[in-house]
RNA sequence: GGUCCCAUCGUCUAACGGUUAGGACAACAGGUUUUCAUCCUGUAAAUCGGAGUUCGAUUCUCCGUGGGAUCACCA
């Protein structure tokens, strides 16, 4: 038998965390059993169509490669199909017609409320005579189809939670075809997830009270229900269900806030699931081959963003100077300060230096521009308050001292390519000063990038090299002198 | 309210019924003798409560408590 899982979101806007999450896990189960990954789309609910949802679902779902073999199929083409179903259902006597207006049922469920009883369908119509069906028919009055649930008790074996048990009759009876003739979600579902072969039904926790419904339908269809997985959800930091509002909940949102795919994939695969090991960098392929449904939690995690930056910082890393530049790239030329002209001041090999000095220190790969920006800008709009430092007692007095200083030493030396003798060089001025290395070096770092982080004075000045060194530290010293 | 699910450091989590309850992130302290980052070392930090079963419960059972999901002609 071979596997078939799929993916089935409804078109009401972007992919949320929570879905990409789910997504991962059903596709990572084909995967590893060679199966079959199927995308559908569930857009039975006209009203809560949301032009371009589908495609930005695709797109995000490609964005981190989680490819699907067939679909995407729309539930909205197969109307006929549930139709039939329905059909059989009424015919067979395990569904009925039901004529109550919304306004009806409202009065209905208020009574519940009032007398403290579970709210559920009272089954008024079932009672209908024949004849009168017939009448209301034939007037063209709008209905709706609903199952009929039996008083009996439902079991099945999830393969996270284990044993699960449902009693028959706090169950209701729930619409299958809507009064526009379109399924509700419970039918198409099901009758899908039958004709597309179904094996494993993945999916978030909420659906866990539907899945008796569910069961239901199969039973009365006669057909052998899929094996059923219900993952944990996801929690906002108060531990409620994961929505926005307490931040952001869509995929594409962390990729525009410079999120690695890797490390969004390594990240939401450990929430609520894990090796068994210490390990925990996972490419994509790593966890194909060790994901394993009964290694899923049981518990909801809070989505938690500390360890994304981590992962994020540590992927960052490893990336190859060639495909942070091509990540980079489109970013820089978002900024308006930025022209294709500037970097062509650097060489191949300095640009490459300046790359990997810059890569160790991000975060994402927003951090880019803002880490190259001193690099490639030709000047920089100093703040005075970043030069000065009471921790390692750097005044103006100390900024000037040091800039008058290290401008000659730095003009004698023709090397720059050795960090070494652009310490010998800037240690000496530090010493013929009697100052502490931090006096010196502060302000120099800061003249160099205007940035209060950054790599350290030595390799600043070898990676920009003579003429830009004393370019920016002669630019800082005519800032003072105003 | 009915039904159902869940419960180990702040967070993600590990632990055939027998461990000083482990790891990671975050935090804190120190080191790598300029900031930041990297790297290294260290510190602090948890089994929700009560019974029961057992020689022995984080682990099994029950009862509480707490949290959550769900109860639409939405998915």
């Amino acid at each position: 038998m071979t596997v078939v899982t799929r993916f089935a979101p409804s078109p009401t806007g972007y992919l949320h965390v929570g879905g990409l999450r789910t997504a991962l896990y059903a596709y990572l189960f084909a995967r590893q059993n060679k199966g079959k990954f199927i995308l559908r789309i569930e857009d039975t609910d006209q009203k809560r169509y949301v032009e371009g949802a589908v495609e930005s679902l695709q797109n995000a779902l490609k964005f981190f490669d989680l490819n699907w073999d067939e679909g995407p199929i729309f539930q909205s083409h197969r109307t006929a199909i549930y139709q039939k179903y329905a059909q059989q259902l009424l015919e067979s006597g395990k569904a009925y017609r039901c004529f109550c207006t919304s306004e009806e049922l409202d009065a209905m469920r208020e009574q519940q409320a009032k007398l403290k009883i579970a709210p559920k369908y009272d089954r008024r119509c079932l009672e209908l005579a024949p004849e009168k069906t017939a009448e209301k028919l034939a007037a063209g009055i709008p209905f709706v189809i609903r199952q009929l649930i039996p008083y009996k008790d439902i079991d099945f074996l999830d393969t996270i939670r284990g044993d699960m048990h449902f009693h028959g009759k706090d169950i209701d009876d729930q619409v299958l075809i809507k009064s526009d003739g379109l399924p509700t979600y419970h039918l198409a579902n099901v009758v899908d997830d039958h004709e597309m072969e179904v094996t494993h039904v993945i999916r978030g926790e909420e659906w866990l009270p539907s899945t008796p419904k569910h069961l239901w339908l199969y039973e009365a269809f006669g057909w052998t229900p899929p094996i059923f997985a219900h993952l944990p959800l996801l929690l906002n930091p108060d531990r409620s269900k994961l929505s926005k509002r307490q931040g952001d909940v869509a995929a594409e949102d962390f990729v525009a806030k410079g999120y690695l795919k890797e490390a969004m994939i390594n990240f939401i695969a450990f929430l609520g699931w894990n090796p068994g090991t210490e390990e925990e960098i996972f490419s994509l392929e790593d966890l194909v081959k060790r994901f394993s449904l009964d290694r899923v939690q049981k518990a909801g995690a809070v989505f938690n963003l500390e360890k994304l930056d981590w992962l994020n910082a540590h992927y960052l890393r490893a990336k190859t100077t060639k495909e942070l530049t091509d990540l980079i790239l489109p970013l820089l030329q978002k900024e308006s300060w930025y022209s294709d002209a500037l970097p062509q001041k650097f060489s191949e090999a300095q640009k490459e230096k300046i790359l990997s000095s810059v890569q160790l220190r991000m975060k994402t790969l927003l951090d880019g521009p803002t880490m190259l920006r001193p690099f490639l800008l030709d000047t920089l709009d100093y703040k005075r308050e970043l030069f000065f430092s009471e921790k390692m007692k750097v005044d103006e007095a100390t900024v000037k001292l040091a800039l008058e200083n290290a401008i000659p030493a730095l003009e004698a030396l023709d090397n720059y390519d050795e960090e070494e003798t652009i310490k010998a060089a800037l240690v000496a001025v530090i010493e013929k000063l009697g100052l502490k290395n931090g006096q010196v070096l502060w302000p120099l770092r800061v003249a160099l990038t205007n940035e209060e982080y950054s790599p350290g004075v030595f390799e600043l000045c070898r990676l920009m090299g003579k003429e830009l060194t004393l370019k920016r530290l002669k630019a800082t010293l005519e800032f003072f002198a105003v």
